[in-house]
DNA sequence: CGATAAAGCGAACGGGCGTTAGTTCGCGTT
DNA sequence: AACGCGAACTAACGCCCGTTCGCTTTATCG
């Protein structure tokens, strides 16, 4: 875990760079994952850096503005993404191949976090409570301009694009609860496998691929098909 | 001397029937789901009951005996309503059809509970915590053996039936999330959709009937058809 | 090298927690 | 009429929480 560069001991009571903001994040993160945030402890947090709880201080305004940095942090990062991967694509079907790639790779990669976000809402203050919601709205709203796009021009047949946009980003969300690496199926799989699940929910003809490479644009006109109901990640509205 | 219906005014001091557990289980089940277990204080349940906080412990052991209670309790009648609805029927694809109808009136029907069961396993000292992930995994059983029964006789098209087990059990439960009364679905329409939704993913030629009537059983071999992962519920295995 | 400021220490705070204990009181039974 | 019991009360216990604060240590830089 050292430096790359100028391998600096990092003893206590030393400057060591602005590492320990990060390090209280990271062990927050951990610990409000497997205990949840109200039953961890700023002692235990302390002790995850190896100082004293008073040091925190330093680095933290409270405890709940850490947890906030941490929930908003992680939905941000993820628009943020979504944003950049979205960027080269007009097609409203590559369009959504890989906001839903982008997705299952966000929440498979950073599990922790999402799970956090999915269930600490209700710790948070009002004012950072609606912060986060309208992030997440905003989050949402890529999605169903997607499908709105896509319906327009006639690619999908979608009921209620808000619905089916929760469908998908549920669907999405739920992998992070049971992906981990190394196991059965590899993430490449799971993303293109849900991608031609949610591409056939939406009446587009897809072709089946042994592999994961993202088939032509299949340009025939929206088939009906399976329609989807919502299912929404548990959270409180 | 007096009858035991005679109405007797419920004072202070008073013996009230033995009416005062239940109302501590359902206001602890109200503020479990609102604030979560941690955050919820055995003086709010108490609150809610218009008691004192130690008069609390003539009826429960402890808050975490309280949260057991709770979460297995809930586990309990949905197996035991599942047993009840599934005895007189022989044939899987009207079992499973019966298994997921119950599977999500129970979940909508009493999802502040199922939430809490959803949430607060990590709350649970390990023998509980055991103890509930062993009912839960019986419950599972049924599901999955549902699935054998029916592979074996051909007309489920089952690749693993645990993972496919997952998916349904995921499916239904996430309805609780989102569903209230007087929404946009009704329960029946919602159970009829996933039961459609589930069986063409099983491979089972479902016929689309406009109603929620149970088609009759379609008798011709399961066709290869969507194959779906696992979306498991957000919990900490 | 001495000044500076970031960052850690450690003790203390006020408050709230789950839980326990001793007591009181109404009621049904003996 | 006396008793026992369930169920409520009040008060307190010991503990631990998030947060504050004055002090000390240390790396960095002019």
């Amino acid at each position: 875990m050292t430096r790359e560069e100028t391998t600096r001991v990092s003893n206590a009571k030393t400057r060591n760079g602005t590492k320990t903001a990060e390090s209280i994040r990271a062990a927050a993160v951990n610990l409000f994952f497997e205990h949840g945030y109200e039953a961890t402890t700023l002692r235990e947090i302390a002790a995850g850096v190896s100082i004293q709880v008073g040091s925190l201080y330093n680095h933290i305004p409270s405890k709940e503005d850490l947890l906030f940095s941490i929930m908003s942090g992680v939905i941000e990062d993820l628009i943020l993404e979504l944003d950049v991967r979205l960027k080269p694509l007009k097609h409203p079907i590559e369009r959504l191949r890989t906001a839903v790639r982008v997705h299952v790779e966000f929440h498979t990669h950073r599990a922790r976090e999402v799970f956090i976000g999915n269930t600490e809402l209700r710790s948070l203050t009002p004012e950072h409570r609606s912060e986060v919601i309208a992030l997440r709205d905003r989050y949402e709203d890529h999605i169903v301009g997607i499908l709105k796009a896509g319906a327009k021009t006639g690619v999908f047949q979608v009921d209620d694009p808000k619905l089916s946009a929760y469908a998908i980003v549920t669907i999405g969300t739920q992998v992070a609860g049971w992906y981990h690496e190394g196991g059965r199926y590899g993430l490449p799989q799971i993303a293109e496998h849900y991608i031609s699940f949610i591409l056939r929910g939406l009446g587009v003809d897809v072709v089946p691929t042994k592999n994961g490479a993202p088939t032509g644009i299949s340009q025939g006109r929206a088939k009906r098909s399976t329609r989807e109901l919502a299912a929404r990640s548990v959270s409180l509205r």
